[in-house]
DNA sequence: TATGAATGAGTATTCATTCAT
DNA sequence: GATGAATGAATACTCATTCAT
């Protein structure tokens, strides 16, 4: 309704990203007990600006995952164009471990990607779900990994994974080790 | 409350383990947001009896920790009994995720194990992680557990499948699927 | 809430004053057990309007004592005017004692003028003392008062009649006839 | 009822002087925040028995007054005897905000002497008051007090030099220099 | 449209008082 | 009679959410 002002609209998406960020970096600090009021602070915006984005706290948080998932999934397509779907594979599974590490919150995502959809996740969890799958088919079909693995003990470790790097917030290094043992389990034993 | 006939003198006994079981309840189905007011419904006694028995809320969770990570820790002794070093400690492991998977809030200890040794809870991580130690030695001089498996990676897999398990409720061919490439990746390899 | 026809701008800092006063009153009724709920209800505004002004029940006290007692360092100017020096020292002796009469918790402020600066209310405590002691050297010149009075003995004599008055509601007529005999010790004796 | 034992007899009368020394002391370090666990601690015996001596906390209180203005009555007898009454009247006077500076909580009487009797401490209020306006009525006849001060001035100045010295801690050498004008006050002016 | 003041339900915790042992 | 465990009303304070400006 009335005619789309364009620097009204800009104002707004940066608003939008604005508050998406500083929500992030917020919980990430406050964990849990984080308040609307101090992610609005943070982003530099009023309390009800965030309102008028998201309705509700959990539909912010919803939002936060459904975020920065995409942009896991849009980064999957690098992984998907390699020409070696072990190393793709295996690539992919750190990447998101790594992301987990530093952002936190991630873990949520996979677990439901498994489980309860809830809210409106659901899509996002679908399209991780099936990049996950075709970078775990490929890596079976090329004999990287076990032709017995299947996709929910995959998203169980994945799941794990995320939940212990951005809880206990692993080192580089010991995720490096961590994640080694697991891969091995993973992969095609002679 | 209750029908005993006559109440006993040990009711002060009874009631401290009414509120921990109770708290490992309303715990595990309100998550963290749990109120000390539901904790002293579900138990069945007043609020002030809770503080009688605990100084604070984060002095009660503390002991809901550190009672069933006792309570884990006796029971190993009959692991170590074991003749097969190599299944003690497997089932050791097994063990531990099953009661994260019922109980919930598990998995902190296993961190702190490895972390932050905060408050009451410095004694049992402590005596968790010797007791994992001592599995772990002798499953490796056994034959039965890599080389190379050390202690941090160790309390990081175990830590991971804890949250992992409580937070998905994992289901019992889910949790056996799952941990059977983990630990195919600890075994030794030929 | 009131029958303005158009809310004000301003309403926040009326919303200020109208907490100040109902702290005034609630605590003149209900002593220092008046409860944050009892003020709010009082001043006709939520709970958390009181918390966004003050964030602690603390704070506000000190503010209804700094609001006060400013108010009072303003009169004082009047007092320092006037032609008859010790008319002036003696009447503002009196304005202070029937101020506290009227809303209590003021003594505090000459008390802390003579101990303990605790917090923001320093500030006007100290203006307070600066202000009566020039009241009072003007009337030891004028001879109007004894030389050997020192500060800390007349701040206690004020500390005193404020404090009885708030507390026993001193009537008029035993003020006056209570201040007289202090008075008269206090007036350079021939 | 029943056979009057005396050992019984003797260990209730001790308990009860326990706690009401036990009351003072932790009244007088605690303030109005006193707990009545508090005071059953400092005077080894179980809430119950502060219970069982004192149906309530105020009705304890009440008691602490009472015995200490008893006290202060039987001291007067002293005065009473004395050769010279103005030196009787004064020292009394001085004697009585001594025990303020010291005890806390007095000045509550000497304030309800004027005023509220409320509940069981109105006998001691009315023997206070006696004995103080004996000490006064002799000190005037003997020309050492002004002839025009009455009563309820002169509880008035008792109870605001109580409550200044209880609450500001007097020194000793405050309470001598500001009680030396109060009295030039109410001495016979030549 | 953006702001942030206002709201009040909800939280942990304290403490006078009761009553079974 | 003495004890102290149990109770729950009351308190200060927080925070998601609404709405007047």
């Amino acid at each position: 309704m009335g005619g789309e002002a364009r620097p009204l609209r800009a104002d707004a998406q940066r608003n939008r990203e604005r508050i998406l960020d500083a929500a992030e970096v917020v919980v990430a600090r406050d964990g849990l007990s984080a308040s609307m009021r101090a992610i609005a602070q943070h982003a530099g915006v009023g309390l009800g600006t965030i309102y008028r984005n998201f309705p509700t706290q959990e539909a912010l948080y919803a939002a936060v995952i459904i975020d920065r998932t995409q942009r896991l999934i849009d980064e999957a397509d690098t992984s998907l164009a390699a020409d070696d779907p072990g190393a793709a594979f295996f690539d992919y599974f750190t990447r998101i471990v790594v992301d987990a590490t530093r952002k936190k919150t991630l873990a949520d995502v996979l677990t439901q990607a498994g489980v309860d959809p809830k809210a409106g996740t659901a899509d996002v969890s679908r399209d991780m779900r099936n990049v996950i799958e075709r970078l775990l088919v490929r890596a079976q079909e090329a004999g990287a990994v076990r032709q017995d693995l299947r996709m929910p003990e995959l998203l169980a470790l994945l799941a794990a994974a995320c939940l212990a790097a951005e809880r206990n917030q692993w080192s580089e290094e010991l995720r490096a080790r961590t994640l080694a043992f697991v891969f091995d389990g993973l992969r095609s034993q002679r």
